[in-house]
DNA sequence: CTGTTGACTTAGG
DNA sequence: ACCTAAGCCAACA
């Protein structure tokens, strides 16, 4: 084969993407947190932390991505409080030593650096 | 192509 | 420190 027209680059920028941020959400250290944006930001698709909540609303259910060390900047669940995944995630925090103060996290302590 | 949506973020009050 | 408004970006109808 030489340098005809490659069927072998079937590669999707936006699906790569993705792929990028599934991978980097998976480096997060247990008992750190990341923010949206500061994730967005190491996958390669600065300010778009809404696409990082997108894509983790649409993970599947048996995902074993560790969905719960993402929060926000300011160190809250991205859960409406007392609603069903912000427990969901709160418990998984706390059982791998993240504390939570009034709802918040402290990104001081908590926040992961690469 | 335009408008809407949302597991966000930042600046102001 | 809490609330609001505006900004932002990709996905979707």
């Amino acid at each position: 084969m030489s340098t005809d027209h490659n069927t072998s680059e079937p590669i999707d920028p936006r699906e790569l993407a993705r792929l990028q941020l599934y991978q980097t959400i998976a480096a997060i250290p247990e008992g750190n947190v990341a923010s949206y944006g500061q994730l967005a930001d190491l996958a390669g698709q600065t300010g778009a932390a809404r696409w990082v909540g997108y894509c983790l609303r649409h993970l599947p259910k048996d995902s074993s991505l560790p969905w719960h060390r993402v929060i926000t900047s300011s160190g809250k669940l991205a859960f409406a409080e007392q609603s069903e995944g912000y427990w969901r995630q709160r418990n998984l925090l706390e059982s791998e030593g993240v504390t939570l103060r009034n709802h918040k996290v402290n990104m001081t302590t908590y926040r992961w650096q690469p």
